[in-house]
DNA sequence: GGCTTTTCTGAAAACGTTTACATGACGGCC
DNA sequence: GGCCGTCATGTAAACGTTTTCAGAAAAGCC
C-alpha cells in the first residue's frame, strides 16, 4: 500500500495538482505552500510512481544499452563512462550485455521498446536495415559500428589511426617485414585496424606484410605465434590487432624460444591493464573507453531532447600510441 | 503516435479486453479469434506500453543492480551472470555502478524505487539501518555484504575458506614465516580473508604472521612489497588479499632483486586473468563471480514471486585454490 | 424448442500521474 | 466601490493498460 500523490494532497490540505506542481518545481505555487507540501511529502516518504508519470509524460528517464559479448576492462570501462554521464543527467540505464547473435539482439531491442527514451547500441550485427526493422521511433546512438549512414549518430574510436601509429612505430624502429594478426573479418574494429596497418606499410619503401587470421581471442594469437615461429623467413615484427592476441602470440613465441623484443618486436591494441605487467611490457594503443561511453550518452541525450535536429555526424575518438618494452629497437638488444 | 491496444482492437474488430487477453495468453479467448488478433497486432507492429501495463499490474519486470566502484573482470563477470539469469526470466536490469559513498548509494537506491521490482546490492556502505531507511517495501538481495541479519537474503563468496586454503598451501610447502597484505579494514571481503589466513596459521605449530596494511590497489601492494624487501628478517611467503596487490608486491620484490618463488613465495586472491600471464604465474584463489550474480538474481526473483516466504538464508559460494608457479616449493628452486 | 449451464466477449473502472482549463481571490486603477 | 488583470489554486480529462463484472452467445439437456 504505497503512498500516492493523493495521500500527500490530503495530508497537506491541498489538491493533487498543487502537489504535482510543487514537486516538479513549477513556479506557479506560492513559496509557503510549496515548502509545506515538500515537508509533508518527505514525512510521508512519498516517492512518485514512475509508471504513472511516464504514462502521461511519455518519458521514462531511462536509456537502453545493448552490448555484445564483451569482457573485462572494456566492458566495465564502457559502462562506467555511460553510467557516470547518465547519472549526471538523471537518467537510468537498462543494460543488456552479451547477446550472441542478431536474433538475440533484435529480441532485446524489442523488449526495451517503450521502456527507454533511447538506446545506445554496440553490436557487430546492426546495420541500417536492422535498425529500421527493429527500432521504430526510438532515438539511437551507435558505438563503433562502422555504419556510414548519415541518418544515424555514431561514435567511434580511431582504430585506423591507432593501428597506423603502432605500425609506423614498428617501421620507424627499422623493421620491414611485418606480420599482422587480424581480428574477426567483417567487424568494423578489425577491418579498420587492418586498414591502418596497410596505410602505414604503404608509406614506407621495402616494407612487406604477412597476414595471419585471428579473432581477438588469446587462442588465435597463440596459433598465430606458432605459425610465425615455424616460418622459414620470419617477420621482424608483429602487430596484433588486440592485446589479448598479442599475449597469446608472446607466449607461443616464448615457447618456441623466440625472444621479444630481441628476436622479434611485438605491438598490440587496447592497452588492457595486463599490458603493462607482461614481460616484456607491451607496446600498444590506448583509447579512452569510458569516454566513448560517456560521449555516446551525451549525444543520445541531446538527440532525445531535440529529436528534430538532423545533425547526425559521426565522431571519432583519438587513439594514442603507448610505447613499452616489447618493441625496443633491435639494435639495442642484439646483445641482451 | 505509437500504435496502442485500441488501434489493434479496432483493426481486428474486437474489444480491447479481448486483445489484452489474447496477448497475455489468457485461455478464455477462442482460438480463431486469438490467432486473428495476434496477426493484426504483428502487422501493426504493436508493442505494449510498459508504463501503462506496470501502472496497473504493479510490476515493472525490472530489477535494480547497485554496485560500488568495481573494475575489470569482476564487474563484467558479475553483470554477465546477473544479465543471463535475468534474461532467462524475462527481467530487465537497471544498473548503477561505481557509487563512491553511502550518500550516493542512498540517492541511487531512492531513484530506483518504483522503477524496479527488487534490487541487488553490493556495497560496503549498506547495513541493516541503511536498508530499512532507504528501501521501503522493496525486496532486496545482498551480495558479499557480511550482514548477519536474518531478515535479509545474502549471497557470499567463501572468502574465509579461500584465504585459508591459500595460506594452508603456503604452509604445506614448508613456509612458516608468512606475511599478509590485507584489504581495506572494515570491509567484509578483507576481514574474512584475514580471518581465514589466521585460521590456517593457527593450525600449524611454529607459524608466525606479519601483517601489512593494503587497500586492494596495486600501489598498496607495491608499498607492502617494498616494506617486505626492507625487512631484516624477511618472511618466507606472502599472501596478498587480492591479485592486484600481489602484482604490486611482485614488482616491488623484483625491483629489490628478490626472486619469486626462489627467494619468497607469493599467493593472491581472485584469479584475475592477468594472474596466469605473470612471470611467475600466480597462485591464487578462484571464485565464480558470474555464478554469484546469477544466483543472487535467482534468489531475488524467487523472493519477488512469493514475498511472504520468510526463508532468508545466506548462501556461500565455494572458492577454489589454483596452484601456479609463484609458490613452488623452495627446495625445487634453490638452484634455479 | 425451451431451459440451464457453460463459454466467450465487451463495457467500464481502476492504476497514479500531469496539465489544460476554469474558477476564485486579490490588488490596482479609475 | 466597481471593474479588470494577475496570480494561485482546484477540477477533471487524459495517458494505455488489465481485470471485474455482467451480459451474450453457444452448447447441452430434457
Amino acid at each position: 500500500m504505497a503512498v500516492t500523490i493523493k495521500d500527500v494532497a490530503r495530508e497537506a490540505g491541498v489538491s493533487v495538482a498543487s502537489v504535482s506542481r510543487a514537486l516538479n518545481g513549477h513556479d506557479t505555487v506560492r513559496q509557503s505552500k510549496r515548502r509545506h507540501i515538500l515537508e509533508v511529502a518527505q514525512r510521508l516518504r512519498y516517492v512518485p510512481h514512475m509508471a504513472a508519470r511516464s504514462l502521461i509524460t511519455r518519458r521514462t528517464q531511462a536509456i537502453g544499452v545493448l552490448l555484445p559479448d564483451l569482457h573485462g576492462e572494456f566492458f566495465s570501462e564502457l559502462i562506467r563512462g555511460i553510467d557516470l554521464a547518465a547519472r549526471a543527467r538523471g537518467l537510468h540505464i537498462l543494460v543488456s550485455s552479451s547477446h550472441g547473435d542478431a536474433t538475440e539482439a533484435a529480441a532485446t531491442l524489442q523488449a526495451m521498446q517503450g521502456r527507454v527514451d533511447g538506446v545506445l547500441v554496440m553490436s557487430p550485427f546492426v546495420d541500417s536495415r536492422f535498425l529500421s526493422e527493429h527500432l521504430h521511433d526510438v532515438p539511437v546512438v551507435l558505438m563503433n559500428a562502422g555504419l556510414d549512414d548519415p541518418s544515424v549518430i555514431e561514435l567511434r574510436i580511431d582504430n585506423r589511426g591507432g593501428a597506423q601509429a603502432a605500425t609506423a612505430h614498428l617501421l620507424a624502429q627499422g623493421h620491414r617485414r611485418i606480420a599482422i594478426i587480424t581480428g574477426p573479418g567483417g567487424t568494423f574494429d578489425a577491418d579498420q585496424r587492418l586498414h591502418g596497418f596497410r596505410q602505414a606499410l604503404a608509406a614506407v619503401n621495402g616494407a612487406s606484410e604477412t597476414v595471419l587470421a585471428g579473432d581477438f581471442t588469446e587462442q588465435s594469437g597463440h596459433a598465430a605465434g606458432q605459425a610465425i615461429a615455424a616460418m622459414t623467413a620470419r617477420p621482424d615484427a608483429v602487430f596484433a590487432c588486440n592485446d589479448m592476441m598479442a599475449i597469446g602470440c608472446l607466449i607461443a613465441l616464448r615457447e618456441a624460444g623466440i625472444e621479444v623484443p630481441a628476436d622479434i618486436a611485438l605491438a598490440g591494441f587496447d592497452d588492457i591493464p595486463i599490458a603493462r605487467y607482461l614481460s616484456p611490457t607491451l607496446t600498444t594503443v590506448r583509447v579512452s573507453i569510458s569516454q566513448l561511453g560517456a560521449q555516446a550518452l551525451e549525444r543520445l541525450a541531446e538527440r532525445i531532447n531535440n529529436p528534430e535536429q538532423s545533425g547526425a555526424r559521426t565522431d571519432t575518438l583519438p587513439a594514442e600510441l603507448v610505447v613499452r618494452e616489447s618493441c625496443r629497437r633491435p639494435a639495442d638488444n642484439r646483445n641482451g
